[in-house]
RNA sequence: GCGGCUAUAGUUCAGCGGCAGAACGCCUGACUGUGGCUCAGGAUGUCGUGGGUUCGAUCCCCACUAGCCGCCCCA
C-alpha cells in the first residue's frame, strides 16, 4: 500500500515549532488589542463570485491560482454553486461587513483574523499552497473616519510595533500611493501609451506585462530595461489634489512617531481593489519571496461587492514568512527551538503504583504544575534516563513513598535528591 | 505554468555497475530503587515511485512524484 503524503504545498506543523507559532499569534492578539482590533473568524470557502469581484478577475490568483469547486445540488429544487477556498482574508471580511450591515453602528470596524488561505501556486521557501495570514482591517463608512490618512499611519504603526515586540529586527516599511478609483485608470492609459511605442524594445515579461497589466512593468527587475522604465509617466503626477494631501499626510503622521519608511513609486500590488496607500514590510532572508506583509487601501471595495460606501485600509502578512524569519534570526543565536521542560517526570515504582502515581499527577497538575507521568513497568534507570529529557526533577514514588506520604524528589541540574511531604510537593516544585 | 539542482537509517550526510555505510539519535547490558560522562553490544533501510539498459542497478537512461533555488506572481 502506498503511504499517503501531506499534499504538494502543504505541511505538518510540529512541536516545539508551534509554540513558535503559538507565540506569534498570542503576541498579534494582544498588540492588535491595544489598538481596540477584534477577532473575525470568515469561512474558510465562499462563494467564487466573491473573489472574482473582489480580488479581481484578472489578477493571477483568480485567473490562475484558485481552488474552485463544483458543490453538487443533493436536491432537485438545488443548484449547484461554484466554491473556492479563500485565496485571501480581505474580500470575505468585507462580505461580513456588509452582511452584517456593521456600517450601520455608524462606527469604525476595527477586525483582525488569524488563518489559512490557499493558492495553487509552485511551492517555494516561504510560499506554500496552504499558508497562514494575519491580517487586519479598519473598514467603515465616511463619517467614522474611515477615510482619514490617520487610519493608515495607525495601522502601519501598529505593525511596526507589533514586529519590534516579536523581535524582528531589519525589516523596511516600503510605501507608496496608487492614487484614487479615478487617478489609477487615468495614470494606467498614461502608461499604455508610453509603453506602446517602446515596449518592443523589452524584455519578453515586459512586453507581455505592457499588454495585460502596465503597472507592473514599474515593478520590473530586469535591468535591460531601466532606461525605458525610468522615462515612464510617473504615478505621483497622475494624483489628485486629494490623493496627494492625503499621502503626505500619511508620511507626516509616521514621521511624528518616528516610524521609518522609505517612499517608492514603482511599488504596486497585484489586487485590483488597492486604492491611495499601499504597502509592503520586507525582510533580507526570505530569498525571492521578501515581502513579509502588505497591504493597503481599499476606499472601493464595498461598493464592488454590491455593498455601501465603506472605505478602508488592511494588511495580511504572512505567518508562515514571519516564522522563517523568526526561526533563521533564534538559530543564528541561542539554536533551534527547544521542548520546554516539564517541571517534574513522576516515576511510579512497579505497575500497582500506576494508579496511585495519576492521583498525584492530578493533585500535582491542579497547583497548575506541568508533569510528565512515567509508568511502573519502566525499569528506574529508565524513569531517570527519559525524565532528564523531558523536566527539571524527577519524583519517585515507591511502595516506601506511598506508605509514608513521603515523596523522593530529584532535581537533575543540581544532583540533589530530598524526601518532600505529600502537602509540601506542589509548593517546593514550584519554587525551584 | 517555465527553467535548474536534489532525493540513501529517526536526523544530518558519505558512498559505489557486484553483501548498504558514518556521525548523532534509538534499544540492550555493565548498574535488579538512581540520569548526565564512560565502556561493551544491537537494530536501523522497499537506497522517493515506476519502467528501461545490463549476467547483475542504490549507482547509468527515461518518466513520474516530492523538496529546494530562480522566473512568473504573491504573504
Amino acid at each position: 500500500m502506498t503511504l499517503l503524503k501531506a499534499v504538494r504545498g502543504t505541511r505538518d506543523l510540529l512541536p516545539p515549532e508551534t509554540e513558535l507559532w503559538d507565540r506569534v499569534e498570542s503576541t498579534a492578539r494582544r498588540v492588535f488589542a491595544r489598538y481596540n482590533f477584534g477577532e473575525i473568524r470568515t469561512p474558510v470557502f465562499e462563494d467564487t463570485q466573491l473573489f472574482a469581484r473582489g480580488v479581481g478577475e484578472e489578477t493571477d490568483i483568480v485567473s490562475k491560482e484558485m481552488y474552485t469547486w463544483e458543490d453538487r445540488a443533493r436536491a432537485q429544487s438545488e443548484k449547484s454553486q461554484s466554491l473556492t477556498l479563500r485565496p485571501e482574508n480581505t474580500a470575505g471580511v468585507v462580505r461580513a461587513y456588509i452582511e452584517h450591515k456593521l456600517g450601520e453602528t455608524g462606527l469604525l470596524q476595527k477586525l483582525y483574523y488569524i488563518g489559512p488561505q490557499f493558492r495553487r501556486e509552485r511551492p517555494q521557501k516561504g510560499r506554500y499552497r496552504q499558508f497562514w495570514q494575519i491580517g487586519a482591517e479598519a473598514i467603515g463608512p465616511p463619517s467614522a473616519g474611515s477615510e482619514s490618512p490617520l487610519r493608515d499611519a495607525e495601522v502601519l504603526e501598529m505593525l511596526a510595533s507589533f514586529l519590534d515586540e516579536l523581535g524582528i529586527t531589519g525589516w523596511t516599511l516600503v510605501l507608496n500611493s496608487v492614487g484614487s478609483a479615478s487617478d489609477r485608470p487615468k495614470y494606467v492609459a498614461a502608461l499604455r501609451d508610453a509603453l506602446a511605442p517602446v515596449k518592443d524594445q523589452m524584455s519578453p515579461d515586459n512586453q507581455r506585462r505592457a499588454e495585460t497589466n502596465p503597472l507592473r512593468v514599474l515593478d520590473s527587475k530586469d535591468p535591460a530595461d531601466e532606461a525605458i522604465i525610468a522615462t515612464l509617466p510617473k504615478i505621483a503626477d497622475y494624483l489628485d489634489d486629494e490623493s496627494k494631501a492625503h499621502f503626505a499626510a500619511v508620511l507626516a503622521a509616521l514621521d511624528a512617531c518616528g516610524v521609518k519608511y522609505e517612499v517608492n513609486p514603482r511599488l504596486v500590488r497585484g489586487l485590483d481593489y488597492y486604492t491611495r496607500t499601499t504597502f509592503e514590510f520586507t525582510h533580507g532572508g526570505l530569498g525571492a519571496q521578501n515581502a513579509l506583509l502588505g497591504g493597503g487601501r481599499y476606499d472601493g471595495l464595498s461598493e464592488m461587492l454590491g455593498g455601501p460606501k465603506a472605505p478602508g485600509i488592511g494588511f495580511a502578512m504572512g505567518l508562515d514568512r514571519l516564522i522563517l524569519t523568526l526561526k533563521t534570526a533564534e538559530g543564528a543565536s541561542s539554536g533551534a527551538p527547544q521542548f520546554a521542560l516539564a517541571d517534574a517526570f513522576l516515576a511510579p515504582l512497579g505497575e500497582a503504583l500506576n494508579a496511585p502515581a495519576l492521583e498525584l499527577a492530578r493533585e500535582l497538575r491542579r497547583h497548575g504544575l506541568r508533569i510528565e507521568l512515567g509508568d511502573g513497568t519502566f525499569r528506574l534507570r529508565k524513569s531517570f534516563e527519559i525524565g532528564n529529557k523531558l523536566a527539571h526533577n524527577i519524583i519517585l514514588l515507591g511502595e516506601d513513598e506511598q506508605a509514608s506520604g513521603i515523596l523522593t524528589v530529584k532535581n537533575f541540574a543540581t544532583g540533589e535528591q530530598t524526601k518532600i511531604p505529600r502537602g509540601e510537593l506542589a509548593q517546593t516544585l514550584k519554587n525551584s
